[in-house]
DNA sequence: TATTGTTATACTCTATAACTATA
DNA sequence: TATAGTTATAGAGTATAACAATA
């Protein structure tokens, strides 16, 4: 409520003639957070295009992949390692099975715990989803040669 | 409704003893694009636990540091270099407004546009908030030599 | 009592369409 | 008619608390 919240316009807009505003001359252009983040939505973009038309999600793929490599995982488990919480993770697996490419099977030893399998359909898809992430990745990675996509993996895999 | 649609379980829980389930073991672990949402979200998780206590989150930190760099910028150029809708930015700019650390000045000209200033408070406010973003981003990089980092960065930022 | 999965709820982010006031 | 900003709305992502079934 003090004057000092009031800073009266000095000037009006300022880059007449200049160059448009941009993040790059800024201090956001340095820091790695907003790279980082604006790379990751390149890259979503970039997945979107390719798998969204299948009506599979990111989320959703990366639940296939982990369902395929081990067969009969708990939805606790996938939450946990895909770092999900467990009510998104009952949305997701609802969805898949909605989609006919995973199954919810009771444990019959522990009757409260559901293991995750993919059905014929979802094998199959998952392979078709898989070329075409490795494809979207191409694209995004286009500029970098094979070596620097090694260095940005290793750097990226140090940041967690 | 085809019976492909149904694998019924093959074992059970299948890593009884085994390494528990990770992504690392998978195509996940291979994907830079996941490595960068990792990466990403660890980010995320530090800045806001820098500058989330006072309030402000990633987003209204990004249009702080635009509105000092070019003040009197409008909203739809805040919109289109930062990648973010108008609608959004409406939110945004309200919450700056809020806290004291903004202003929308009606252009004099122009009475359609709005050109943002920081108020005095914002200028004050935005020194602290870019020392602990810098803060944060040390923390997450802290692996990383300054070498490794400017690779990073650099890398990071052929991919947009 | 503790755990698995679920429901309910809420808040943010993202995206779109439609409106207003100005030009 | 076009543009700047706004409102309304809806969907996805994220997070928390509380509950049912089972252990």
């Amino acid at each position: 409520m003090t004057s000092d919240q009031v800073r009266p316009a000095p000037r009006e807009p300022q880059h007449a003639d200049d160059s448009p505003p941009s993040v790059e001359q800024t201090l956001l252009g340095q820091l790695v957070g907003y790279a980082l983040r604006r790379a990751q939505l390149a890259n979503f973009r970039q997945v979107n295009a390719a798998i969204g038309e299948l009506g599979i999600r990111p989320a959703q793929f990366s639940v296939l992949v982990m369902a395929e490599a081990y067969p009969g995982i708990t939805q606790s488990e996938l939450a946990q390692c895909l770092n999900v919480d467990p009510p998104r993770m009952v949305n997701l697996l609802h969805n898949l099975e909605e989609h006919g490419l995973a199954l919810r099977v009771r444990n019959k030893v522990d009757r409260r715990s559901h293991g995750i399998f993919l059905t014929k359909r979802g094998e199959a898809e998952l392979q078709s989803l898989k070329a075409r992430v490795h494809e979207a990745e191409d694209t995004h990675l286009g500029e970098l040669s094979s070596q620097e996509r090694d260095t940005l993996l290793q750097l990226l895999q140090r940041l967690f």
